[in-house]
DNA sequence: CTTTTTAACTGGTATGATCAGTTGACCAGT
DNA sequence: ACTGGTCAACTGATCATACCAGTTAAAAAG
């Protein structure tokens, strides 16, 4: 069964600009050609036109005046973390190194904190929730099933935390990680394998020891941070 | 001179919707009216209609199926970073408290982690451009000043540590504080005074201790966050 | 040379038609 | 009673063609 769907014309476009803003092709504070040229040269409508354009807007790629031209923005100084899951991967595939180091430390950085909120906010409830978790871990050794389940238990601790921001965060993060998602299936698998911290961790929540969950989140999410790194060529 | 600035219909759709949808007026799962209704009800014109749902389908807020009806989606399960702005401040322009303190901790986590790789990337280079701010810094008593001037030295740090996520998760933040950046010139006086450690925090990058810088991030940080987390009455 | 006007751009809005999926009611065959 | 197909009435997607509204730079006026 093969998942067929069709790209709609203005997300075409919106692809197909955005990606040459991120590959400055267009470079910052270039001009776009107008509207009506554009949808001449693609030989689609200006409503598609504008669409993608609206959108890129949205993504602070571009500064649009009405009736003047329409800028490329420099979205490294103005663009949000919206941007990772476009600039993770180019067109053909390949992961962005730096964007994916970076990524790494982000996680390094959020984990323990989003832990020992965790532990203050979410305590037994949360507890509760994960213990099913943790358990089936411990009956699996599949690693796409344990990169599943460490997924799910980390969605549920910043659900727990609490924290609207860091759920977002986390949400921006992992649109990022879906792209490289089975990749890391295998480069990871040290801190997949690792069930006992996450079962620590959620003990530790339980008895709302929020200190200890920083440490433990902070010795696990490490497992997959220096195997990333060794896998990206650093450290 | 007043500030006059025409909002375009499609723009003032987009907020409408938006913001009924943050404020759960229009609760997730709940369909929108069609695009041919809508722009009936607003008497506007359905391309207006159209280009506002764009962004509402790029902010994660709805889903649309060519076919189907346009779905509200569970902006706290899908949606990113970058709804922050609009979370922070409601249409009334009061704080919402609790994206308020989010921020504070999110900040106050990633802070010194920034420091510190600034410390190793950026060097004598970046020490090089904090200096003149430090120095303006330390012949200014005015706070809105003082203000801006932490927020460039922030600026230049990040910039430094030569991550893109941090950079993207930077501007995310900042887009946030914008909204609020008046209110918090009195509340976070105690940081935007502490010039001192900020002085000490560029020798530590000058001199790539990346420990002290860690230390010293996380220091300054604290003094915000306590005072807003004071004024928040939490804590 | 400076100022004003104007024409040719730019994006913004409007109308109305058509294409293309989705849905549910209805009906024939089992 | 259930299955499957047909069809009409939705939905969004795309199109073509106007015209309105700002910007810009060249041409005209001073």
């Amino acid at each position: 069964m093969e998942n067929i769907q069709k790209i709609s014309i203005s997300e075409q476009v919106y692809t197909q600009l955005r990606d040459r803003i991120l590959k400055k092709v267009l470079p910052v504070g270039a001009e776009l050609p107008s509207e009506r040229e554009l949808s001449e040269t693609l030989g689609v409508n200006r409503g598609a036109v504008r669409e993608a354009i609206k959108r890129l807007q949205q993504a602070r790629l571009v500064r649009v005046r009405h009736g003047g031209a329409t800028q490329v923005e420099n979205f490294e100084a103005e663009g949000g973390l919206e941007l990772l899951p476009s600039l993770m991967v180019n067109t053909h595939g390949q992961v962005n190194l730096e964007v994916a180091r970076g990524i790494v430390a982000l996680r390094k950085a959020l984990a323990p904190v989003v832990a020992g909120q965790a532990a203050l906010q979410g305590g037994k409830i949360l507890a509760e929730q994960l213990k099913p978790l943790i358990a089936e871990m411990q009956n699996t050794q599949e690693l796409p099933k344990l990169q599943q389940l460490a997924f799910d238990f980390w969605a549920r601790v910043v659900q727990g935390s609490g924290n609207v921001v860091f759920k977002l965060a986390f949400n921006s993060m992992n649109q990022t990680y879906l792209a490289a998602w089975n990749t890391l299936t295998l480069v990871m698998q040290d801190e997949f394998r690792d069930v006992e911290t996450l079962a620590q961790l959620a003990r530790a929540i339980e008895t709302g020891e929020h200190r200890r969950c920083e440490v433990l989140a902070r010795q696990h999410v490490e497992l997959g941070s220096r195997a990333l790194n060794a896998a990206l060529g650093q450290h």
